[in-house]
DNA sequence: CTAAGTGCAAATCATTTGCAACCAG
DNA sequence: CTGGTTGCAAATGATTTGCACTTAG
């Protein structure tokens, strides 16, 4: 119990050695303790809102009400497998000129974007219809 | 407590009133309330699930991981005010010419899209920074 | 000392499930 | 009768909060 950790740091780190490219909560607070630095869910829950706050992660809301979470960085757009919710990025696939004529065609000022894309991940593509 | 009430044909008759275009569960409860059919939340929920089962409702997951359901049409994106909540339906912003490159560079299928904007309503806008 | 960060337990919120009663065919 | 539907209560799962304690400045 270590109390100068420093959990956000902590957590900025376990995401930092790239093991994984979006991270759920339960996934961060296993990799803590993995790593020997052990954090309480609130504590976890408290840094990551804190390095949201801080722009150093971000939020990706899955479809299904799930979160994940992930280093900011250059922006880029997902792709969930619906079978075995894979997660991938993707170059974005939102273009300026659109949100610009949306704007226009709205009203509204549009501040970001965040795709997810349903779709079968090459592996379960490949098993095809089956389960 | 009329038992002969059929739960998932009020959740429909109320969301095709069209007084809103996405609603919260407690906004459709409500509704149903309002409306004299009051129903318990799980039968809400199982008839909303039952709705979503048969492509009459489509489930909207906000980036903030709340969720609204709206009746399934033709097919949209959202634009949802970063400042007071309201939700807008926009033209889609997703062409199918890039899905199929993205599904040609990433190896996925893509199968669906949705796409929710952070930006600012022309209420919020006008009122600028302040709080 | 003071403010921020932390662990632990309890609370909250949204959603789900178990179960007995109920209605239509 | 039989199965699908419903209300109610209890269970779940994820996230948040209260609180006492601790450490850096």
């Amino acid at each position: 119990m270590p109390r100068p950790a420093r959990v956000p740091d902590q957590v900025l780190d376990l995401l930092r050695q790239g093991t994984r490219h979006a991270w759920t909560m339960e996934q961060i607070a296993a990799g803590l303790q993995q790593a020997g630095r052990q954090a309480d869910f609130s504590s976890v829950y408290r840094a990551v809102e804190r390095l949201l706050r801080d722009h150093c992660l971000e939020r990706v809301a899955l479809g299904d009400g799930t979160t994940q979470y992930e280093l900011a960085g250059q922006h880029h757009d997902h792709v969930r497998c619906v079978r075995c919710q894979a997660l991938a990025a993707l170059d974005c696939l939102v273009h300026e000129p659109d949100l610009r004529a949306a704007e226009r065609a709205s009203g509204w000022s549009i501040l970001a974007h965040r795709v997810v894309l349903d779709g079968l991940c090459p592996a379960c593509r490949q098993h095809g219809g089956e389960d």
